[in-house]
DNA sequence: CATGAATGAGCTTTCATTCAT
DNA sequence: AATGAATGAAAGCTCATTCAT
């Protein structure tokens, strides 16, 4: 399932090769779904043969597991970056910016990713841990804010987390990314809102 | 794509035979997936011979398009329905209650959708529509609230049923049921607190 | 690996299927071997559709395993049947014309199995049981001859066993069967004498 | 199918390259068979790049056909050499205790020959050719002997070359080389004891 | 209507062989 | 000569759909 170690591309070359399927399958994947995108699709658009395929991945799962993989790093990490700002609004409008960003460009692999879930045990518990991971790492923030409120930090971070995710994958995709600004906007408002009415709410 | 019309069932024996395999295939299709799920597995749980399942449907995706069908009027009814509760947070607090309570109902049904939908531009399509039409019916009842603000009631109800729609599928239906009302607590109420924030941000 | 006993032939109609498959499996083995025959070559043999072959057996090693197990019932049955005769000659003589008829008529399968156990684990461990199964059958009608002897039961019978085995199957299959009830008498003839010479040498 | 003469090694460094290509070989043949050995599973073996096989090969075949003309040559060689011993029993157990060594040496390569023989009329032509080299070759020893009896020199010597041969490659190899020499007492035994039975069957 | 056998297009994966470096 | 990436022809197997009984 996972991209080959063993017999890893050695040269620049292969480097290339291997690099040009990856982009080809998030292609692929984002015209026609992971499963209904073919190992040969991808092999043309990437301008390979059939078979290289499979002297750079195991499986047609291997190249989404190394996309995931990539994508699942870059979530992770726009969450657990720094939630410093000034002041809850500006901190909380950087956090989501951030977050939309990444989403946004990993949608077709997110969206692929969810697809892929519903067939295979391995993506299903992948997307759970991950989705677990940064909505943990919210939590966290949220935590001291929902103190002895009728709020559990875990529901609060996962609706807001669903939000943003759900919003940006499923809608702002779609529609393209000139309102990604304005959405922002709308979304951080709506989580400091959120916010503020929770930790009143004992 | 539809339930033949033509050769449908007319008897009351007939009825039940299509209903066995309407269950049938959303206990597969949770189970396994859309694509996951053979013709065959819908039949052996609804005890019936394979070939009888196109006796029903036109093909395998009918099936999944007559549960769709169902889901969505569900869905469309329970957001329609009365917002006339005696203040914000009661009329919001009660429609969440209901969408929350069709959607985990209707969950699996609603990830097989998803599902479908990147493979399939039928679904994709009724996809769409119908999570357009819900998202204007929450639109109408937030413009008023949201008039001269910043906020586009579109975005700002896409937002929140993305997080009522992705909390509940996603999160609450791999936790089980049990915390479901506490969950529309803290959905009513980030709901309004962000109402409210809203309303006030020009 | 086996044959499918849960979704195995229901009808008469399947019977005479699965019979013409493994007729056809067993005339496609004989051309051109396990390995070099197609599912495709067996199918066209059998006059049905490829996707046929999969409704009787799981995969290609299936029926060769079903033919192996008719072929080894009947050489066991062959060699533990009546070793009664009115002496060693004419005892010893018959129980190697029925095992030449045997391995004669069923070497094609026996070709085919030897050539798959280089491949599969499966046919390796089969193969070796079935040989010892019914070598020590031989063995323990030795016995009482080789007593006090310097020759091990197991390793004359193993001898015996193999001359006929390998003469009727890779010499004899080779050259036809008109020469048969000559080269019966000529196995015979060695068996005797070697028991002869092998019970006097202490 | 043959070595190639016009590129094939000049330098000693190719001619162990070659060498340790042929063991690898060899060694893999052994444990998969030659259907199942790959190509690369020889050159990881012998420690060189896939594509260096190709240097000293056409082809898998050519390899197999190389050792397959080793072990043909030391076999004739051996059933050719010395039948002169001081009596029929030793000259007889001396060319079975060698013609034992030789099959059990060559035991792989024997085995991975009759499963490409399967498929390919190549090795079967050879394999048939060179048994009956044999065979032969030990019935113008066994002429004189059976001379007016009802016994065929041709059949006898392949029943006990068969025998010889099935016993070494397919029930020795497997049980290990411990008891070849009681094995050999064994055969040579039942060799001496059928040809004095048939001797005198007239 | 129900049954289950039959069909065949389609897709993944393997691997011997070639070839650019 | 050596390397390892690239090629592409097979072949096995799946499963939605059709059809004879």
């Amino acid at each position: 399932m996972a991209e080959q170690d063993l017999s890893g591309p050695r040269t620049t070359r292969g480097e290339r090769t291997a690099a040009r399927l990856r982009m080809a399958a998030r292609e692929a994947f984002a015209t026609t779904g992971f499963v209904g995108a073919r190992v040969e699709d991808i092999t043309a658009i990437a301008g390979v043969s059939h078979g290289t395929f499979y002297t750079y991945f195991d499986n047609k799962s291997a190249v989404l597991d190394s996309l995931v993989e990539l994508a699942s790093e870059r979530l992770l990490h726009v969450v657990d970056e720094s939630w410093e700002g000034e002041d809850v609004w500006a901190t909380v409008h950087d956090v989501i910016a951030r977050f939309v960003d990444a989403l946004a460009e990993e949608g077709d692999v997110i969206s692929a990713w969810i697809e892929a879930a519903t067939n295979d045990q391995h993506f299903r518990d992948e997307l759970r841990i991950v989705r677990s991971q940064y909505t943990e790492a919210v939590a966290g923030h949220l935590a001291p804010v929902l103190a002895d409120t009728r709020h559990d930090p875990g529901v609060a971070a996962g609706a807001l987390v669903a939000m943003v995710e759900g919003y940006t994958v499923d809608r702002l995709a779609v529609a393209g990314s000139e309102g990604r600004s304005s959405a922002v906007h709308t979304l951080a408002t709506l989580w400091v809102g959120g916010l503020i009415r929770m930790s009143s709410d004992r």
